[in-house]
DNA sequence: CCATCCATGTAACGGGTTACATGATTCG
DNA sequence: CGAATCATGTAACCCGTTACATGGATGG
């Protein structure tokens, strides 16, 4: 239950349109969280139903026109409530993993150029995390001035409460793709230095 | 389109019953891959329509009477192709990051003790990781000896390419805690620090 | 007018989750 | 027998994914 949550993150952040959020989610917003346009319109059109948000006023309601959404007290407040509850972090299942461990039982002919490739694709990822930190949060970790969605820029005064819990996701991400960055290199070490072979039981 | 291989994966390791089966993810598999039994039996129906699993001759397949599968050749092929084959990192979606980006809107209250209760979550988790290393892989990073399917206990010969694949799928959910862990504790730094205030900008 | 975007949707499908149902076995 | 337990299975729901449909605006 967390995408309705997303959405009115990001339409508290902004206001937005339906494709305009679509966007976000793939930029910005989809270091932590990813949704497709489908995915988004049919949580917002419960959202709506249920008093959470609102379309704000538009010439004609059609199919083809943009409509913009804000947040309704009621859709603030769900936000509040899901912030401090609870939730348990779910265990991990990644597909590579899982591959691996097959790779145990069945050999692992063709893995290491998938590995590989996977580790270019986090470098890759970690590299425009780094960008994005450095334009946003001014690159000293703990320290950060300027945010995408605009507070206090010029003027460089201390990071607000807001700017470091953004930076410290953003950190988060990054973390994660330095894990995979390290581990991929350790599997690649220890996959290809010796030759692959069905099972070894 | 992971569960069936997973299942594949763990009926080659050795051929077993559907409860057997989910318990088993429930434990060793259950660190990089969960399944409940529901979707063991749902996705044990259709390899075995598939041809690529076989239930064992029991006296008489009846309802509450244990069926126990073993994989045809098929099912080795299919996994075999699925280890060397191409499929992309999923982009990360943690409900506990999108929690933190929403405090940065709606303010941090609460959120500290629901960190607090994550931490020793995933303290926990690492210390049963370790646990299982010690028993396992004898501890010594790059080294095993002994595996839970049982090769190679007591001559302590060097580690066979399937146990040292199995520690390296060990040590990535063990990176992974240690991450959460360290993130954490950092994250807890910084909201505790400062208390906690509806918004910035 | 037609092609091309932009924007908002519908429909269908599969995986994951939860709750529940039913048949066998065991043990007091 | 009756209760608990083991074991297999059904049903319903929601989320995420893919493909497709429709309407409006823009430019050649």
């Amino acid at each position: 239950m967390s995408l309705p949550h997303a959405i009115l993150t990001a339409l508290l952040e902004r206001p937005s349109s339906g494709l305009e959020l679509a966007r976000r989610f793939d930029r910005s917003i989809g270091y932590f969280w990813s949704a497709t346009h489908q995915q988004i319109y049919r949580e917002l059109g419960r959202l709506e139903r249920s008093g959470c948000i609102r379309a704000l006023a538009s010439e004609r309601p059609a199919r083809g026109r943009k409509k913009e959404y804000e947040v309704l007290p009621a859709g603030r407040a769900e936000l509040t409530g899901w912030v401090s509850g609870r939730e348990d972090p779910k265990p991990v299942r990644d597909p590579l993993l899982l591959r691996m461990r097959a790779a145990a039982v069945v050999g692992t002919d063709g893995l290491p150029d998938e590995l590989r490739r996977h580790l270019a694709l986090h470098e890759r990822q970690l590299a425009d995390y780094a960008d994005i930190e450095a334009r946003d949060f001014s690159a000293r970790p703990g320290t950060a001035a300027g945010t995408t969605t605009g507070p206090a820029a010029g003027t460089t005064p201390g990071p607000t409460e807001a700017d470091r819990l953004r930076h410290l996701v953003l950190r988060a991400g990054m973390d994660l793709e330095r894990l995979w960055v390290d581990w991929l290199t350790e599997a690649l070490r220890e996959t290809s230095a010796a030759p692959a072979g069905p099972d070894g039981a």
